[in-house]
DNA sequence: CTTCTGACA
DNA sequence: TGTCAGTA
């Protein structure tokens, strides 16, 4: 073991190699400011674990379609985050397999139709060519906005005097509200049933939650007013307007009455029956849910339909209550065990939030 | 035999 | 980013 060195640093090509890349490659990274691999006396570049690392990263980001300019961007500021990335990484190949496991199931049901001589009615063929058109560049720009959600944020100094543009009242699209208020120096958020979290400026306007990785992002109408917001979360941009304080409080008053009363919304044990229906088959009817639920359903998707075949047949379910945050709560028995599943509709009827856990 | 740079496609 | 030339 005297040959220390030669175990930790590379040369360019037997970087180039282990990396799946080529010497060339290199070259242009390192002229992009990517990697600044250090230099023998004979000006030979060698590679040493950080910038293995370095690479690591780049080459991943170059997967989700980034240029070299934009991942200099993005690296510049702060070091590597490789775990998140990596976790990125595996979300997005997970999307990518389900997707395929779709397309393919879908194919060889339509191609067993024609075999028996069927005709394939419109609807069908529709289907068929969204799903295959879906090369979805929509998953690609999810994974990575919940990549860009997830890095590390620096909180910066800002006058809050400025707070007093953000306090108010917001709702998002899917009837949930959102309640900014400023106490001292500090911001908090609230969305409607649930506690109050403290926001930290990260930019004139821009602000980022510690407790989850989201971010609330200020936008200003006419005359520099502040007229609504952006929140960022689960690789998701959903737009928020500014409203009147009667409407986030005639929400959490229909809420409290909800929960207090105890009573479940119409339907509620059908609708969940074909939830869970269309989990078991792996079909969940994503259109029945809001974009935000949708996105992280599709990446639960597989685990779910996993836990449902390890469950085994449902067996009967029941309205256990409703949960402080306004969400209809049902024990639900299979043959193999018991599950609690809860699930809070949109104004429009849509499905905004649906879980799956052990009951308690 | 190998790397490095610069140039061109 | 592949490839070629001319070096060290």
């Amino acid at each position: 073991m005297t040959k220390r060195r030669e175990d930790v640093l590379l040369t360019a090509a037997e970087c180039a190699e282990r990396m799946g890349l080529t010497v060339r490659a290199l070259r242009v990274y390192e002229r992009q400011g990517l990697v600044a691999p250090r230099r023998t006396q004979k000006n030979w570049r060698l590679y040493g674990p950080a910038e293995i690392a370095r690479l690591a990263e780049i080459v991943a980001l170059k997967r989700l379609g980034l240029s070299l300019s934009g991942i200099a961007r993005l690296l510049s500021g702060q070091g590597a985050d490789l775990d998140g990335l990596l976790a990125m990484q595996q979300q997005t190949l997970q999307d990518l397999r389900e997707r395929a496991e779709r397309g393919l199931r879908l194919v060889g049901s339509l191609r067993a139709k024609i075999a028996a001589g069927a005709l394939l009615s419109t609807d069908e063929l529709l289907t068929l060519a969204k799903e295959t058109n879906m090369t979805d560049t929509s998953q690609d720009a999810i994974a990575w906005h919940r990549y860009e959600q997830a890095r590390p944020r620096t909180e910066i100094r800002l006058d809050p005097v400025l707070y007093a543009d953000y306090a108010g009242h917001y709702l998002l699209a899917d009837g949930i509200g959102l309640v900014v208020t400023r106490k001292e120096d500090r911001l908090f958020v609230r969305v409607t049933g649930q506690p109050e979290v403290e926001a930290f400026p990260e930019a004139q306007d821009a602000f980022f939650l510690k407790v989850v990785p989201a971010q609330i992002v200020f936008t200003r109408g006419a005359g520099g007013v502040v007229s609504g917001l952006v929140l960022h979360q689960n690789g998701y941009e959903q737009p928020a307007a500014r409203v009147g304080e009667e409407i986030t409080r005639n929400i959490e008053e229909a809420l409290a009455a909800r929960v207090k009363n105890g009573t479940p919304l119409p339907d509620g044990e059908a609708l969940l029956r074909s939830v869970i229906a269309e989990h078991r088959l792996g079909e969940p009817d994503y259109d029945g849910m809001t974009p935000p639920l949708a996105a992280l359903a599709r990446e639960q998707a597989g685990a779910i339909r996993d836990e449902l075949e390890r469950l085994g047949q449902l067996q009967g379910l029941s309205f256990k209550g409703v949960s402080p945050m306004g969400w209809d709560v049902y024990d639900v028995r299979f043959e193999n065990g018991g599950q609690e599943w809860g699930f809070t509709l949109a104004a429009d009827g849509r499905f905004a939030g649906l879980y799956a856990g052990p009951s308690l």
